[in-house]
DNA sequence: GTCGACATGTAAATTGTTACATGATTTA
DNA sequence: TAAATCATGTAACAATTTACATGTCGAC
């Protein structure tokens, strides 16, 4: 592993706010709509022994049992810390929004109010750059393009705006929120 | 290849849709927000050799052409017709909506308007389950998740709610247009 | 006492990423 | 004529899927 993937980062922050098993953890992936990361064990108990080969996750020390329970490191605290502070590029939002969203999520205790905000500032910023481009493409080829085309791209459209809408939402929760 | 990928149904979808080289189904899937595919060379190049191998897509003989120009073949576009025909399943509405998208996107000229309407009705009926499941878990958790976890989680009941608008659109769209 | 859920893993095959490599053609 | 874009690919590596494998524990 060079860099964490995705799913890697998943399981950290699930970890990080939790100790647990890493069957667990593939429950999570597969009851909850979290990101929609795979649930195998194949993809899963893997990821768990990189973690811990980076010494990012370790087992807990629980003498009388036999299950294995995971948890951050310190290490693992400060890499999941980056990776929210890490700064929003334009082709995240295209790509890789699911990621972003789920950055968002774990942020919780582990970075100030006014990071956690200008995360959501710098969201809704590439959020209203992306989602003109998209409107100035429509506008250029709506006519060019199929029926079906075009209504799939609307639906692209519309859901980047609920997006934004969602990130002022948040903006103003976060803001109100006691510390 | 056992089955296609999803890469694999989307580059077929764009052969049949019009005849091009790779490098332009590359260029579609970087610059349009065509799904999210990847557009890396390592990945389509392949990927076309091996619906050429499938005959699933086949070169159009340009005898004065270095290009190499693909396009779907028979065999292609009966493949893509039984992806549109496809039964949804719950699953799919958490984990691949971006490809139920994409099949509907590429449906034009393939299948007829009853069978477009019967997609999108499935979908919507799908899509109205599914979020019902999410409320309930939303009415019962909301309290104990950590603040940024709800938000995440109410960002996720937006989106599908907005896929769900727009499938009512788009029902009315087809409905209304010319056969 | 059997069934389902809990729990952890491995192996083979496939797929995708990253980085490199090459050459043609167009445009400033 | 240099730079950018068009155009196609390969090689090494990393990650994931699918399928198999095994065993425990609690409930009915």
């Amino acid at each position: 592993m060079k860099r964490p993937t995705s799913l890697d980062y998943a399981i950290l922050g699930l970890l990080n706010q939790n100790p647990q098993s890493g069957y667990r953890v593939r429950k999570a992936f597969e009851n909850t709509a979290l990101g929609n990361y795979s649930s195998s064990p194949g993809a899963i108990y893997p990821a768990i022994n990189r973690l811990q080969e980076l010494e990012l996750v370790e087992k807990t020390n629980m003498p009388n049992s036999k299950k294995m329970i995971f948890k951050s490191t310190e290490k693992g605290t400060e890499l999941l810390k980056e990776w929210f502070l890490k700064p929003i590029e334009i082709n995240e939002i295209a790509t890789e929004l699911n990621e972003l969203l789920l950055r968002f999520g774990f942020m919780d205790r582990l970075i100030d109010r006014e990071e956690q905000l200008n995360f959501l500032g710098s969201l809704k910023v590439q959020l209203e750059v992306y989602i003109k481009s998209l409107k100035e493409y429509h506008k250029n080829n709506s006519t060019t393009l199929p029926i079906n085309g075009r209504l799939a791209f609307e639906h692209g459209i519309s859901s980047y705006e609920t997006t934004l809408k969602w990130c002022q939402k948040a903006i103003k929760t976060i803001t109100n929120s006691k510390s």
